[in-house]
DNA sequence: CTGAAAGCGCTTACAG
DNA sequence: CTGAAAGCGCTTACAG
């Protein structure tokens, strides 16, 4: 509402025009126009890759604009356009190794396009969540933004996205968009194969922790879960399953919930890697061998995973592939399809078998 | 090199000008000129925050702007500075965890100043390294760039930057450049701390695992934890420093090295947690126990040294604060000076004590 | 203290 | 297929 502080003009001491060295200014759109003898209009013509140009006019303007190293200046070109050439990630996510990974996988898709990524953590819960939402994207005249979970499953967020007329993808574990907005995760089968895995060592006395409720995830893993323990004739009763918050802390304390029982869970599928591990610290400090008394399987495979004794069974989700098919789904449509079709791309989630899973101890 | 390729334009399907609802157009400069009655120049006076306009036009005007939430467009702003608003942060860093600290760190020293962070992964080994780095800050005419370890001591980078004129702050263990240029860690302090602890715990037989030669880091934490041996009359011998590569499976590499010899060091430092917790599994695997048998301690304080077992004893550095600084170094370097005056930052690590560190074993 | 003119480097209409 | 004019929303010189 109040008026954020404006940068301050570039102070102009100690900053002669173009520096010291590198002082030959760079070619503008004019200065190729005139080398190509053409028109400005006709050099942006092909910069925009209009079909309207000559073959041998558009081959010459190539030419001078290769000699010159000229890229048009994003600045201007997005003021022209009314629309800057900046994505935004725009995210409300407490593990650092998504953000990243995301990171990474968007810029893999925006490599080469002139493109810039621009980040946004966020709060989604703070009362201005919208409305900062709404002033980044239109101060900033975004091109287009990536919204990973949780704010991909804010419906508020679609709408004003909508209405404003800016360009999105959403990131979910579930189609809930037009599939043109939607790059789809699949927890669901992720769940199923976690069940299947430890079905098939044995195990019947089975709890799950869930991820918080505001992150769909959560539900998809526990219905995927819960739907492939149905296909066996497995049952969860409520109280096998209970509630974390994807964090390693609620992974300890739901862990000592569990373990206190009895009788105990011979295993235990947690909703991410975080709260597997804390489930792990958990089991040692009941004094409980992991798999020989507990099998624990967790879910994300990343870093963590590996990192904790015993390693982790877990279920890997290609987060940074994710995010270059979201980058190239918003950026160019067209060659998207056609590279889908040649090569279609993966997002389900695989299980990965290390040493947190083993046989049902026998009774 | 070769020329990359350009976003198209802005598809113009499926979005009527304007949007559906929140058609109403954004006020330009020209809207609230004339709206406050005076010239264009005038408003972008008071935008700029000059004095050279008289108080009661100054509060005329910032009463229209605020009635209509008026905000300069920063492209067209950026056009005219021919500097845009935007602030670059450089990395080439392995571990998420502070990749995102530092991200917030920025972001936090940036809030409501109208900048925006664009990230920039980017690979020091590769030979276009500096080429891209050229580009991406004159093309999008950064305002300035933050630089984290290890891109901070590239001095290539630095000279780069210089040339062209653009702004820069480096993050550092070490000051390796002018003051207004810098944020030092001070690195060799939490070495000498971790050091002071160990030998107060009567551990004799000490190794320490460094980070990789091409991080300072490295090298001002082996120095400061040599240098604290010292003051106590101990010296490390040359194999009792291995190097490992600052990730967990190099951590586990150096501590079989380690824990095979004879006779055995009972405490090892680490250069970084992720290398300190894989000395945790290499114990495991050799049937030591920590801190029993082993006292271990890791360095930077991430995530992950609560997630294994033992807890870690670590070398807390505060990067988001480092982050924050930075950025409003860069923003708005008077009032950061002021700021510091009444409130003197610490970007001093600081030992914490958890439980892989005990005292050693009687032997 | 204030403003009219020109320009930043592009693109959109509109002609031809 | 190509171009001259006007404009995107600001700021920089330059006057007064």
């Amino acid at each position: 509402m109040n008026s954020p502080k404006l940068p301050s003009p570039p102070s102009s001491d100690h900053e002669p025009e173009g520096g010291l060295e590198g002082g030959r200014k760079r070619a503008t759109i004019n200065d190729i126009a005139r080398l190509a003898g053409v028109s400005k209009k006709t050099v942006s013509r092909v910069i925009n890759q209009s079909p309207f140009v000559r073959d041998e006019t558009r081959e010459r303007i190539e030419a001078v604009i290769a000699e010159w190293g000229y890229a048009p200046d994003p600045q201007a070109r997005g003021l022209a356009f009314r629309r800057s050439f900046l994505i935004g990630m725009i995210y409300d996510n407490p593990n650092p190794q998504y953000v990243v990974n995301m990171q990474l996988g968007l810029l893999d898709g925006m490599r080469g396009s002139g493109f810039e990524l621009v980040v946004h953590p966020c709060n989604r819960a703070s009362p201005t969540f919208l409305a900062d939402v709404r002033t980044f994207v239109e101060r900033q005249k975004l091109y287009g933004v990536v919204l990973p979970p949780s704010v991909s499953e804010d419906e508020r967020v679609a709408k004003l996205l909508n209405e404003i007329g800016c360009a999105y993808i959403r990131i979910a574990s579930v189609e809930l968009d037009k599939p043109e907005h939607m790059i789809v995760g699949h927890d669901r089968m992720g769940g199923a194969q976690a069940a299947r895995h430890i079905l098939d060592l044995g195990h019947r006395r089975i709890a799950f922790i869930s991820g918080p409720a505001t992150f769909r995830s959560s539900h998809e893993r526990r219905g995927g879960f819960e739907a492939a323990l149905a296909e066996r004739g497995l049952t969860l009763q409520p109280s096998d399953i209970i509630q974390g918050a994807y964090t390693f802390e609620s992974g300890v304390a739901c862990g000592d919930e569990l373990l206190a029982r009895t009788p105990r869970p011979t295993a235990i599928f947690a909703g991410n890697d975080e709260m597997a591990a804390g489930v792990l610290q958990s089991a040692r400090k009941a004094g409980l061998s992991v798999p020989a008394d507990l099998t624990v399987v967790g879910f994300d495979d990343f870093q963590i995973a590996q990192a904790v004794w015993p390693p982790l069974t877990t279920i890997h989700t290609p987060t940074r592939e994710i995010g270059r098919m979201a980058a190239e789904k918003l950026i160019d449509a067209e060659r998207r399809e056609r590279r889908e079709e040649r090569d279609p791309a993966r997002t389900e989630p695989t299980l990965v078998v290390r040493q947190s899973s083993g046989p049902a101890p026998v009774v």
